[in-house]
RNA sequence: GGGGGAAUUCCCGAGUGGCCAAAGGGGGCAGACUGUAAAUCUGUUGUCAACGACUUCGGUGGUUCGAAUCCACCUUCCCCCA
Protein backbone atom coordinates (compact mmCIF):
# COMPACT_ATOMS: atom_id res chain seq x y z
CA UNK A 1 0.00 0.00 0.00
CA UNK A 2 1.41 3.29 -0.94
CA UNK A 3 2.24 5.50 1.68
CA UNK A 4 1.40 9.35 2.43
CA UNK A 5 2.52 11.67 5.24
CA UNK A 6 -0.05 13.55 6.97
CA UNK A 7 0.77 17.12 8.96
CA UNK A 8 -2.50 18.08 11.00
CA UNK A 9 -3.36 20.22 14.08
CA UNK A 10 -5.61 22.52 15.18
CA UNK A 11 -5.34 26.31 13.09
CA UNK A 12 -2.59 28.41 13.65
CA UNK A 13 -0.06 25.66 14.87
CA UNK A 14 2.53 25.92 12.07
CA UNK A 15 1.24 23.15 9.76
CA UNK A 16 2.08 25.13 6.78
CA UNK A 17 5.52 25.58 7.58
CA UNK A 18 6.68 21.96 9.01
CA UNK A 19 4.33 20.69 5.62
CA UNK A 20 6.90 22.47 3.75
CA UNK A 21 9.76 21.50 5.57
CA UNK A 22 8.80 17.78 5.63
CA UNK A 23 8.25 17.67 2.03
CA UNK A 24 11.94 19.39 1.16
CA UNK A 25 13.12 16.36 3.31
CA UNK A 26 11.15 13.54 2.06
CA UNK A 27 11.23 14.67 -1.39
CA UNK A 28 7.48 15.25 -1.30
CA UNK A 29 4.73 17.48 -2.76
CA UNK A 30 2.00 19.21 -0.67
CA UNK A 31 -1.81 18.29 -1.03
CA UNK A 32 -3.45 21.15 0.97
CA UNK A 33 -6.43 19.21 3.23
CA UNK A 34 -8.71 22.30 3.44
CA UNK A 35 -12.11 22.91 2.97
CA UNK A 36 -12.08 26.98 2.46
CA UNK A 37 -8.05 26.86 1.33
CA UNK A 38 -9.88 25.57 -2.06
CA UNK A 39 -11.51 28.67 -3.28
CA UNK A 40 -9.91 31.29 -4.92
CA UNK A 41 -9.61 34.34 -3.78
CA UNK A 42 -9.76 33.69 -0.24
CA UNK A 43 -5.98 33.52 0.34
CA UNK A 44 -5.46 36.27 3.31
CA UNK A 45 -8.61 34.92 5.07
CA UNK A 46 -7.65 31.36 5.32
CA UNK A 47 -3.94 31.62 5.42
CA UNK A 48 -3.12 30.46 2.21
CA UNK A 49 0.88 29.34 1.77
CA UNK A 50 1.77 31.91 0.17
CA UNK A 51 4.37 31.66 -2.88
CA UNK A 52 6.95 32.83 -0.51
CA UNK A 53 6.08 30.13 1.64
CA UNK A 54 5.69 27.37 -0.15
CA UNK A 55 9.91 27.36 -1.12
CA UNK A 56 8.88 25.97 -4.77
CA UNK A 57 7.32 22.93 -3.28
CA UNK A 58 4.25 22.15 -5.16
CA UNK A 59 0.90 22.81 -3.21
CA UNK A 60 -2.04 21.34 -5.25
CA UNK A 61 -5.66 21.92 -4.19
CA UNK A 62 -5.17 25.73 -3.01
CA UNK A 63 -7.04 27.84 -4.58
CA UNK A 64 -8.41 26.12 -7.22
CA UNK A 65 -12.18 26.37 -7.19
CA UNK A 66 -14.42 29.40 -7.87
CA UNK A 67 -16.10 30.21 -4.93
CA UNK A 68 -19.17 30.25 -6.43
CA UNK A 69 -19.24 27.09 -6.20
CA UNK A 70 -20.20 24.49 -3.74
CA UNK A 71 -17.92 21.98 -2.74
CA UNK A 72 -18.44 18.95 -0.86
CA UNK A 73 -16.00 16.30 0.76
CA UNK A 74 -16.87 13.47 -2.09
CA UNK A 75 -15.61 16.21 -4.78
CA UNK A 76 -12.28 17.66 -2.90
CA UNK A 77 -11.48 13.51 -1.96
CA UNK A 78 -11.68 12.83 -5.98
CA UNK A 79 -10.55 16.04 -6.70
CA UNK A 80 -7.60 15.31 -4.42
CA UNK A 81 -7.15 11.85 -4.64
CA UNK A 82 -5.98 12.42 -8.67
CA UNK A 83 -3.22 14.73 -6.97
CA UNK A 84 -2.23 11.81 -4.69
CA UNK A 85 -2.19 9.32 -7.35
CA UNK A 86 -0.19 11.87 -9.47
CA UNK A 87 2.42 12.36 -7.14
CA UNK A 88 2.77 8.70 -6.49
CA UNK A 89 3.31 7.88 -9.92
CA UNK A 90 6.16 10.57 -10.16
CA UNK A 91 7.82 8.27 -7.21
CA UNK A 92 7.33 11.53 -4.77
CA UNK A 93 5.82 11.33 -1.52
CA UNK A 94 2.53 12.94 -0.98
CA UNK A 95 2.19 15.53 2.04
CA UNK A 96 -1.22 15.97 3.36
CA UNK A 97 -1.31 19.43 5.43
CA UNK A 98 -4.43 20.58 6.46
CA UNK A 99 -6.94 21.03 8.94
CA UNK A 100 -10.11 19.42 7.77
CA UNK A 101 -10.67 16.25 9.64
CA UNK A 102 -13.43 15.14 7.77
CA UNK A 103 -11.47 15.33 4.18
CA UNK A 104 -8.27 13.89 5.42
CA UNK A 105 -10.12 10.80 6.49
CA UNK A 106 -11.86 10.12 3.68
CA UNK A 107 -8.99 10.71 1.61
CA UNK A 108 -7.17 8.00 3.22
CA UNK A 109 -9.72 5.70 3.84
CA UNK A 110 -11.17 6.06 0.55
CA UNK A 111 -14.59 6.99 1.92
CA UNK A 112 -17.42 6.23 -1.19
CA UNK A 113 -19.52 8.78 -0.42
CA UNK A 114 -23.25 7.78 -1.01
CA UNK A 115 -25.34 10.26 -4.18
CA UNK A 116 -26.96 12.95 -3.32
CA UNK A 117 -25.94 16.80 -3.97
CA UNK A 118 -26.18 19.92 -1.87
CA UNK A 119 -27.99 21.32 -4.49
CA UNK A 120 -30.09 18.32 -5.57
CA UNK A 121 -33.74 17.97 -6.20
CA UNK A 122 -34.12 15.00 -3.26
CA UNK A 123 -32.32 17.51 -0.91
CA UNK A 124 -34.13 20.59 -1.24
CA UNK A 125 -37.71 18.15 -1.15
CA UNK A 126 -36.65 16.63 2.11
CA UNK A 127 -35.78 20.96 3.55
CA UNK A 128 -39.19 21.72 2.16
CA UNK A 129 -40.65 18.66 4.09
CA UNK A 130 -38.67 19.54 7.17
CA UNK A 131 -39.83 23.12 7.48
CA UNK A 132 -43.58 21.95 6.89
CA UNK A 133 -43.68 18.99 8.66
CA UNK A 134 -41.34 19.26 11.18
CA UNK A 135 -37.91 17.30 12.57
CA UNK A 136 -40.49 14.98 14.53
CA UNK A 137 -42.04 13.78 11.67
CA UNK A 138 -38.90 13.27 9.61
CA UNK A 139 -37.13 11.45 12.12
CA UNK A 140 -40.33 9.26 12.72
CA UNK A 141 -40.51 8.66 9.13
CA UNK A 142 -36.46 7.63 8.83
CA UNK A 143 -37.20 5.49 12.09
CA UNK A 144 -39.15 2.98 9.87
CA UNK A 145 -36.92 2.91 7.20
CA UNK A 146 -33.71 3.03 9.03
CA UNK A 147 -33.88 2.49 13.00
CA UNK A 148 -30.20 2.46 13.85
CA UNK A 149 -29.74 5.70 12.15
CA UNK A 150 -32.19 7.19 13.36
CA UNK A 151 -31.78 6.40 17.16
CA UNK A 152 -27.91 7.89 16.91
CA UNK A 153 -29.82 11.01 15.71
CA UNK A 154 -30.49 13.97 18.02
CA UNK A 155 -34.36 15.73 17.07
CA UNK A 156 -32.22 18.99 16.52
CA UNK A 157 -29.70 17.38 13.90
CA UNK A 158 -31.49 18.32 11.14
CA UNK A 159 -29.34 18.33 8.37
CA UNK A 160 -28.11 14.81 9.16
CA UNK A 161 -31.90 13.45 9.29
CA UNK A 162 -32.24 15.03 6.01
CA UNK A 163 -29.12 13.51 4.76
CA UNK A 164 -30.05 10.17 6.34
CA UNK A 165 -33.47 10.24 4.72
CA UNK A 166 -31.91 11.66 1.15
CA UNK A 167 -29.07 9.05 0.96
CA UNK A 168 -32.06 6.22 1.77
CA UNK A 169 -34.19 7.77 -1.43
CA UNK A 170 -31.78 8.59 -4.04
CA UNK A 171 -30.08 4.50 -3.56
CA UNK A 172 -33.26 2.58 -2.45
CA UNK A 173 -29.74 1.75 0.82
CA UNK A 174 -29.60 2.94 4.44
CA UNK A 175 -27.32 4.91 5.35
CA UNK A 176 -26.68 2.35 8.03
CA UNK A 177 -26.03 -0.02 5.27
CA UNK A 178 -23.80 2.35 3.19
CA UNK A 179 -21.77 2.67 6.19
CA UNK A 180 -21.26 -0.11 6.99
CA UNK A 181 -20.36 -1.35 3.64
CA UNK A 182 -17.93 1.11 2.83
CA UNK A 183 -15.97 0.47 6.35
CA UNK A 184 -15.35 -2.92 4.84
CA UNK A 185 -13.20 -2.04 2.10
CA UNK A 186 -9.37 -0.91 3.38
CA UNK A 187 -7.91 1.97 3.33
CA UNK A 188 -6.39 3.34 0.10
CA UNK A 189 -3.25 4.75 1.95
CA UNK A 190 -1.23 3.91 4.82
CA UNK A 191 -0.82 7.36 6.31
CA UNK A 192 2.04 8.50 9.02
CA UNK A 193 0.89 11.58 10.89
CA UNK A 194 2.66 14.45 12.41
CA UNK A 195 0.23 16.64 14.53
CA UNK A 196 1.03 19.85 15.42
CA UNK A 197 -0.49 21.61 19.13
CA UNK A 198 0.42 23.90 21.96
CA UNK A 199 1.07 22.24 25.35
CA UNK A 200 -0.88 24.89 26.59
CA UNK A 201 -4.38 25.90 25.16
CA UNK A 202 -3.80 29.72 26.43
CA UNK A 203 -0.61 29.47 23.98
CA UNK A 204 -3.01 28.54 21.00
CA UNK A 205 -5.27 30.93 21.64
CA UNK A 206 -2.83 33.50 21.46
CA UNK A 207 -1.32 32.98 18.65
CA UNK A 208 -4.76 32.60 16.79
CA UNK A 209 -5.54 36.02 18.08
CA UNK A 210 -1.86 36.72 16.51
CA UNK A 211 -3.13 35.69 13.58
CA UNK A 212 -6.24 37.53 13.10
CA UNK A 213 -4.70 40.89 13.36
CA UNK A 214 -2.35 39.78 10.56
CA UNK A 215 -5.25 38.85 8.52
CA UNK A 216 -6.81 42.40 9.18
CA UNK A 217 -3.94 43.67 8.24
CA UNK A 218 -2.93 41.89 5.16
CA UNK A 219 -6.76 43.09 4.11
CA UNK A 220 -9.24 40.55 5.27
CA UNK A 221 -11.84 43.22 4.61
CA UNK A 222 -10.41 43.50 0.98
CA UNK A 223 -10.88 39.89 -0.14
CA UNK A 224 -14.37 39.97 1.73
CA UNK A 225 -15.55 43.00 -0.41
CA UNK A 226 -14.22 41.51 -3.67
CA UNK A 227 -15.93 37.67 -2.61
CA UNK A 228 -19.12 40.07 -2.34
CA UNK A 229 -18.44 41.25 -5.68
CA UNK A 230 -18.06 38.01 -7.13
CA UNK A 231 -20.77 35.37 -8.28
CA UNK A 232 -20.48 33.51 -5.07
CA UNK A 233 -24.04 34.29 -3.30
CA UNK A 234 -24.18 34.49 0.31
CA UNK A 235 -25.34 30.91 0.65
CA UNK A 236 -22.46 29.70 -0.59
CA UNK A 237 -20.21 27.32 1.24
CA UNK A 238 -17.16 30.19 0.99
CA UNK A 239 -18.77 32.40 2.89
CA UNK A 240 -18.95 29.88 5.55
CA UNK A 241 -15.21 30.48 6.35
CA UNK A 242 -14.08 32.18 9.62
CA UNK A 243 -13.19 35.35 9.49
CA UNK A 244 -15.69 36.02 5.79
CA UNK A 245 -18.79 36.32 7.30
CA UNK A 246 -17.68 38.74 9.81
CA UNK A 247 -15.89 41.28 8.11
CA UNK A 248 -19.26 40.45 6.03
CA UNK A 249 -20.93 42.27 8.55
CA UNK A 250 -18.41 44.97 8.36
CA UNK A 251 -19.15 45.94 4.62
CA UNK A 252 -22.68 45.79 5.60
CA UNK A 253 -21.98 48.36 7.92
CA UNK A 254 -23.54 46.31 10.45
CA UNK A 255 -20.63 45.64 13.10
CA UNK A 256 -16.94 47.64 13.58
CA UNK A 257 -13.79 46.08 12.56
CA UNK A 258 -13.35 45.50 16.11
CA UNK A 259 -16.30 43.91 17.13
CA UNK A 260 -16.05 41.73 13.78
CA UNK A 261 -12.26 41.18 14.47
CA UNK A 262 -13.14 39.98 18.13
CA UNK A 263 -15.68 37.22 16.96
CA UNK A 264 -13.28 35.60 14.26
CA UNK A 265 -10.81 35.17 17.24
CA UNK A 266 -13.57 33.74 19.37
CA UNK A 267 -15.13 31.24 16.72
CA UNK A 268 -11.59 30.79 15.45
CA UNK A 269 -10.69 28.92 18.92
CA UNK A 270 -13.68 27.33 18.54
CA UNK A 271 -12.48 25.56 15.83
CA UNK A 272 -9.76 24.66 16.57
CA UNK A 273 -10.82 23.04 20.22
CA UNK A 274 -12.85 21.15 17.63
CA UNK A 275 -10.48 19.61 15.57
CA UNK A 276 -8.51 18.60 18.72
CA UNK A 277 -11.19 16.61 19.31
CA UNK A 278 -11.63 15.05 15.85
CA UNK A 279 -8.23 14.62 16.19
CA UNK A 280 -7.56 12.87 19.49
CA UNK A 281 -9.91 9.80 18.09
CA UNK A 282 -6.85 9.05 15.87
CA UNK A 283 -4.20 7.45 18.12
CA UNK A 284 -2.04 7.41 15.17
CA UNK A 285 -0.66 10.77 15.24
CA UNK A 286 2.62 11.28 16.43
CA UNK A 287 2.58 14.67 18.16
CA UNK A 288 4.74 17.43 18.36
CA UNK A 289 3.81 19.60 21.24
CA UNK A 290 4.60 23.72 20.79
CA UNK A 291 5.79 25.35 24.40
CA UNK A 292 4.75 28.89 24.31
CA UNK A 293 6.24 29.57 21.13
CA UNK A 294 6.96 27.28 17.76
CA UNK A 295 10.54 25.98 18.07
CA UNK A 296 10.51 25.06 14.20
CA UNK A 297 14.15 23.65 13.86
CA UNK A 298 13.13 21.29 17.48
CA UNK A 299 9.72 20.10 16.18
CA UNK A 300 11.16 19.41 12.41
CA UNK A 301 13.88 17.44 13.86
CA UNK A 302 11.12 15.41 16.36
CA UNK A 303 9.21 14.38 13.37
CA UNK A 304 11.65 13.72 11.33
CA UNK A 305 13.18 11.29 13.57
CA UNK A 306 9.94 9.62 14.00
CA UNK A 307 9.59 9.65 10.38
CA UNK A 308 12.47 7.82 9.82
CA UNK A 309 12.06 5.35 12.71
CA UNK A 310 8.58 4.38 10.98
CA UNK A 311 10.38 3.69 7.74
CA UNK A 312 10.00 6.90 5.31
CA UNK A 313 13.10 8.00 3.92
C1' G B 1 -24.95 68.77 49.71
C1' G B 2 -30.16 66.65 48.56
C1' G B 3 -33.19 62.78 45.94
C1' G B 4 -33.59 58.12 43.27
C1' G B 5 -31.68 53.38 41.44
C1' A B 6 -28.34 49.25 41.35
C1' A B 7 -24.89 45.33 43.38
C1' U B 8 -26.70 37.56 41.65
C1' U B 9 -22.72 31.92 40.24
C1' C B 10 -16.53 33.10 34.81
C1' C B 11 -19.60 37.22 31.95
C1' C B 12 -24.49 39.23 30.71
C1' G B 13 -28.97 38.65 33.06
C1' A B 14 -33.83 36.47 35.49
C1' G B 15 -35.35 35.83 40.33
C1' U B 16 -39.07 40.32 45.45
C1' G B 17 -40.02 34.86 51.80
C1' G B 18 -39.97 28.17 51.15
C1' C B 19 -40.89 24.51 44.88
C1' C B 20 -33.23 28.26 44.49
C1' A B 21 -27.06 25.76 43.76
C1' A B 22 -30.51 29.77 41.70
C1' A B 23 -34.26 30.58 34.60
C1' G B 24 -32.09 32.08 30.00
C1' G B 25 -28.04 33.54 26.98
C1' G B 26 -22.72 33.97 26.34
C1' G B 27 -18.05 31.95 27.36
C1' G B 28 -15.29 27.55 29.17
C1' C B 29 -14.77 22.24 29.15
C1' A B 30 -15.98 17.48 26.99
C1' G B 31 -18.18 14.79 22.98
C1' A B 32 -20.41 13.54 18.13
C1' C B 33 -19.53 13.83 13.10
C1' U B 34 -19.54 9.29 6.15
C1' G B 35 -21.84 15.09 0.11
C1' U B 36 -22.61 22.62 3.26
C1' A B 37 -17.38 20.07 8.00
C1' A B 38 -13.85 27.11 9.12
C1' A B 39 -20.30 23.68 8.85
C1' U B 40 -23.83 21.20 12.01
C1' C B 41 -25.32 18.87 16.49
C1' U B 42 -25.02 17.02 21.85
C1' G B 43 -23.69 16.99 27.03
C1' U B 44 -21.73 19.59 31.08
C1' U B 45 -20.42 24.01 33.92
C1' G B 46 -20.27 26.16 43.02
C1' U B 47 -17.45 22.36 46.21
C1' C B 48 -17.05 17.44 48.13
C1' A B 49 -15.73 11.24 50.71
C1' A B 50 -21.36 13.42 45.67
C1' C B 51 -29.15 9.44 44.92
C1' G B 52 -26.48 13.02 50.29
C1' A B 53 -23.77 16.95 52.50
C1' C B 54 -21.45 21.65 52.52
C1' U B 55 -20.46 26.89 50.88
C1' U B 56 -22.74 30.89 47.59
C1' C B 57 -26.47 35.89 45.46
C1' G B 58 -21.44 43.45 47.62
C1' G B 59 -20.27 43.57 53.46
C1' U B 60 -21.98 43.30 58.59
C1' G B 61 -25.87 42.65 61.82
C1' G B 62 -31.11 41.74 62.37
C1' U B 63 -36.55 39.93 61.48
C1' U B 64 -38.45 34.88 60.47
C1' C B 65 -39.61 27.96 61.57
C1' G B 66 -37.23 29.51 56.81
C1' A B 67 -33.97 35.09 53.21
C1' A B 68 -30.81 36.09 46.89
C1' U B 69 -35.65 37.89 48.15
C1' C B 70 -37.83 41.81 54.29
C1' C B 71 -35.24 45.63 57.89
C1' A B 72 -30.78 48.56 59.59
C1' C B 73 -26.09 50.28 58.86
C1' C B 74 -21.68 50.18 55.73
C1' U B 75 -19.03 49.88 50.82
C1' U B 76 -18.98 50.62 45.56
C1' C B 77 -21.35 52.14 41.02
C1' C B 78 -25.13 54.80 38.04
C1' C B 79 -28.83 58.70 37.33
C1' C B 80 -31.36 63.36 38.72
C1' C B 81 -31.45 68.06 41.47
C1' A B 82 -27.77 71.61 43.61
Amino acid sequence: MARVLCVVGPTATGKTKMGVALAHRFNGEVVSVDSMQLYRGMEVGTAAPTAQETEGIPHHMVGIADPAENWSVAKYVAEADRCVQDILSRGKLPVLVGGTGLYLDALIRGTDFAAGEQDGETRRRLQQRMEAEGAKALLAELHTIDPRAAEKLHLKDEKRIIRALEVYYETGQTITEHDAETKLHPPRYEALYIGLDFENRDDLRSRIDRRVDVMVEQGLLQEVRQLLASDADRCATAWQAIGYKQFLAVADGTATVDEAVEEVKLRSRQYAKRQLTWLRRNENIFWVRWEKEPNFPAGFQKATEYLLQNGLG
